[in-house]
DNA sequence: CCAATAATCTAAAACGTTTTAGATTAGTTG
DNA sequence: CAACTAATCTAAAACGTTTTAGATTATTGG
């Protein structure tokens, strides 16, 4: 175990103070009027000790660690992964660390995470919520600067960045309804209070509304968030037994559509032949699936950047108007191969 | 700004000592004959203030911040994401955080990820490193407990967890002999000196030479690691156009595997009927892609365990025996349709 | 009832930094 | 050269915890 050298060595062997060595660390010497030469003799017997200075000791002091937290369901999912390595690297650039949590769709796990992540002393939080209600967390967060992603919250004075799902659920139905479709489902994932579920299912049901077209209750599938693939398959196979398939299924995640895409393989249906699937969440490998498959792309990097940035200008306290505190970032809409109806 | 309840507030409050206070909060106080009484009655106030400690302040007078670094190339790739997941999920189960870090193949980035993960005195590393040699790294690492994960350096004493490359890269060739395909390319990525890169192409090279197949150079081909979609389309465009097409690629990890697929299908090469593929790093997606694809499956969870498991050990200062320090996990071939020539 | 022991509690230092509030020295002016 | 100003530097406190090394009080045996 070598002694680590602190800023109490370089001050000794210099014969100056522990206040001369901060400042000039910190870049505030010319600030305190220390003497250049003495600058440069501080530099070099850094240099020459190797120190490098106790993050953790100055945060203590200070109360700023330069770190923030991400909180996501589940960071393997790529959607997810995206938007981290885009806050990583913005963070990065700014000197802040970023540590990572995922909460499996768990709102109590996410609560102590929150609390575990504000014991730290983190600067600032973002997060992807599994909460029902804002008002669940709101004291937990306090007055820690925070930015919701991905999942949003009514009538609260948080920095929220979303994308438009309304817009992007309508250009799918839309899209179906071009098709000559009119037998639709909908592959829905529970818990379904969250924001970007509801929106996209509202969304939907009132744009297939307009073409008098209604989802029965047997069309209108939710799958837990654990499990997905079996309970997607076996739902999919209740459907196909009971000989009333839809022509059409939107999907309300990308993780649905890959399911999706794998059951209906599995029990021989067909693409878009048999039955049509557009799906929320664009992904590469939807360009070279069998068939290509449609969906609603997101700008996922940009709800990074933009979430980052947000938490930044509040950890530096800087104003931030209600209007530029809700971000909703423009979808686009991907048609492939599994929702065109070749005639 | 609300004034924070420290351990001072609680121990004033009650008329007792920090030190009592802390012994609780601890757990010790058994341990040190405290009474059961007091011990109730400093708990009760916890509750009652709501106290929560300051795992800043705690960390720099312990030296330990129960936080652990993750270094890998690309968080958003989902073979690292995954592994990330994993030893997210361990660590939490250990009361550990991590902080995640994206070096981009950039030695230089990495190295600095690493000064910075010392200074803030982070327990212990798991490293997925990009560097030509260890030796790079290891003064930088000093004593601090680490795990090397994925790719891995000879003759030194680090914690190393990876899979087994050589016998991966062995299967896939012999399946590709097997097949009766003797002209095959190997498409790589660059640097070609990391440890899983050079054993898979080693291994793949040595097997196919067992069998009296050599790979022509122009059939040997490096893909930068930036911008690696349109480079991959860019050389089997060139490949197409000399009218000299093998008949196979074996691609070395996951993204190569996806763009090859893409720029095959862009070039209309069939796959398998022009051109098979296999690739190193098996994805869920490869089971519905057109055509499936056959790759080397790797227990990717298992690496973050059994990373996370080395590390904890490390940091609780067990003894970890030779071959302990040693993992090499198993791989699998999973033989879809992209690698099988009907006949 | 005294001494010894057991039970319970605590004062103060320490961790490495930043920051507050000056102190000292050098230079300048009349 | 006295007095003032400018330039340069510093002592000590503070952040919230843990830990060391006892101190105090209560109990018990003889």
């Amino acid at each position: 175990m070598t002694k680590r050298i602190t800023i109490s060595d370089i001050a000794k062997s210099l014969g100056v103070s522990k206040t001369l060595v901060s400042l000039v660390l910190n870049n505030k010497g010319d600030l305190h009027g220390i003497n250049k030469a003495t600058q440069k003799r501080v530099l070099d017997k850094i240099d020459e000790l190797n120190y490098s200075p106790n993050l953790v000791a100055r945060g203590f002091r200070t109360g700023k660690t330069n770190t923030i937290g991400l909180i996501v369901s589940d960071i393997s999912n790529r959607f997810y992964s995206r938007i981290a390595r885009r806050v990583e690297d913005y963070a990065w650039n700014k000197g802040y660390s970023v540590v990572i949590c995922s909460t499996d769709e768990n709102a109590e796990k996410e609560k102590q995470q929150i609390k575990m992540l504000r014991e730290r002393k983190v600067d600032g939080l973002i997060i992807s919520s599994s909460q029902v209600k804002f008002e669940s967390i709101s004291k937990l967060l306090g007055e820690v600067p925070h930015v919701l992603i991905d999942r949003t919250f009514d009538e609260i004075s948080s920095a929220q960045v979303s994308v438009d799902n309304i817009k992007g659920a309508q250009m799918a139905a839309n899209h179906l309804i071009s098709q000559g479709i009119k037998r639709i489902a909908i592959l829905s994932v529970t818990p379904e209070y969250i924001s970007t579920i509801k929106e996209r299912t509202e969304a939907f049901v009132s744009s297939l509304a307009k073409s008098d077209i209604k989802i029965p209750p047997e069309w209108d599938i939710h799958i837990p968030f654990k499990d997905m693939e079996n309970a997607v398959e076996a739902e999919l196979q209740k459907l196909k037994l009971s000989g009333n398939l839809p022509d059409a299924i939107f999907t309300l995640n990308n993780n649905l559509t890959s399911y999706c895409l794998i059951a209906l393989r599995k029990l021989s249906l067909n693409i878009p032949k048999d039955i049509a699937l557009i799906g929320f969440d664009d992904m590469l490998y939807f360009t070279f699936t069998q068939p290509s498959v449609s969906a609603i792309a997101q700008p996922i990097e940009q709800i990074g950047e933009r979430a980052f940035d947000l938490l930044l200008r509040q950890v530096n306290n800087e104003e931030i108007s209600t209007k530029e505190r809700l971000v909703k970032l423009p979808v686009a809409i991907i048609i492939r191969e599994s929702s065109t109806k070749k005639s």
